[in-house]
DNA sequence: ACTCATTTGTTCGTATGTATG
DNA sequence: GCATACATACGAACAAATGAG
């Protein structure tokens, strides 16, 4: 099922994380690499392709594949990864606590913000994410309960990706991102251990599965002082 | 110098945008295709690989390759673009002011936080952006003089890029950006219209030539309601 | 200024694997 | 089972950038 290409590339990622290619250092040159490894030079490519998407390294021509860093953008939200896979990567003191669990039927409102039909029953959980005892995100999750079935508060608090993915073994395509401030509203301040700020900086996700249909609405809802954004650009 | 697939990405793009291809619809299957345009499938995959990338397209296994929307991304800051060029691309209303245009080398806390060495004689500059004759956006630029040579505050006014590329041709090669709220500084009270709001959205890039040089780091103080980030993220 | 070896970038052709209906 | 379509892998050749001599 995984491919070539791409068990190469967690293996060269992991490499590079535990030092065995510091960041200055060159990689192989391409012929040699692949030549090492036996496989095809178009595989070991599309290994270095992702890794240069993650900022890991960087190719220039005629020169070589420069290692940039060990660990760059890993502990952000730059990919399309949940807070759970973040939590788990960063061992922080992050905790999570559902607060609400119930199914619904959008209104107009949240149908145009959501794109979610009027039709379709959701399942609306909200969450808050606690760093050192503090409520400092507040998630208000969507799921389209026909395409994502048998979910509960327990899963909710665990991660709800791994379920979609290893149990209903939907595969997940992609998203649709904004990130905008806004006033903080009533149901902001019952979440969130807000202090003086008015303001909340909020992450809104659209998360399409393989086949292109809609199947979750997200707003992340931070506090202003612990929020931050890290992602690793390539000009093309 | 431009690839086939670079150019028929450029030409794709703009057929989709164009509506030549509809959202919702199908392009020719690969094989079909890569015969009418008298191309390898290879090379063709690559276009479409680019064009996934900025969700324009979306290919299913087994399927064929859909169409998701005709302009999703291309209006926002997703991808490593200058101000001028979403400018340019928008149509909007809006003004580049330069407030300060001089040379200076880095104290300790500008150093540390750009990652320029304190040796090196940097060219500072202050941007304005207005969009109806409101000022939304405050730019602080620092180039490594010793890389950009002959920056003057009319290019400055302009686009820096295109004068980075066109007339240094200098390749860019990579950026790290951050995004973050803080508290107004006093200079942004000053240099924005800024209304009621105390806090700053701002977004911080490194940005390094192609040989992985740094040759610019960029903060952009936005004005909290004005500012909007928009990202499609692809699931690997 | 030029040549040359090295290295990455692009393109092609072919074959096989795997998901979909 | 079958045809269709996308995904992966390999090998080969040539182009273009770089740096050394």
């Amino acid at each position: 099922m995984v491919g070539k290409f791409q068990s190469l590339y967690l293996q060269l990622r992991d490499d590079i994380q535990r030092g065995e290619y510091p960041a200055g250092s060159k990689l192989p040159s391409e012929s040699e690499f692949c030549a090492q490894l036996k496989i095809s030079r178009g595989t070991l490519r599309k290994a270095l392709e992702l890794l240069a998407e993650d900022g890991l390294i960087h190719s220039v021509h005629g020169k070589g594949v420069y290692v940039l860093a060990a660990n760059p953008i890993a502990f952000s939200f730059g990919s399309l990864v949940s807070f759970a896979e973040v939590n788990h990567s960063n061992q922080l003191n992050f905790v999570t606590e559902v607060t609400a669990f119930t199914e619904l039927q959008p209104d107009v409102a949240l149908s145009q913000l959501s794109g979610f039909n009027q039709a379709q029953i959701l399942q609306k959980i909200q969450r808050v994410r606690k760093l050192d005892n503090e409520r400092i995100i507040f998630d208000l999750n969507y799921f389209a309960s026909g395409l994502i079935s048998g979910l509960t508060p327990a899963i909710a608090s665990n991660s709800i990706y791994n379920y979609i993915e290893e149990q209903l073994h939907l595969k997940i395509g992609f998203a649709r991102r904004t990130i905008q401030v806004e006033m903080a509203s009533a149901l902001d301040k019952q979440n969130l251990d807000l202090q003086a700020f008015d303001l909340v900086v909020v992450v809104r996700n659209w998360v399409h599965l393989n086949d292109g249909q809609l199947f979750e609405y997200t707003e992340s809802r931070h506090r202003p002082d612990r929020f931050v954004f890290t992602e690793f650009v390539r000009r093309r």
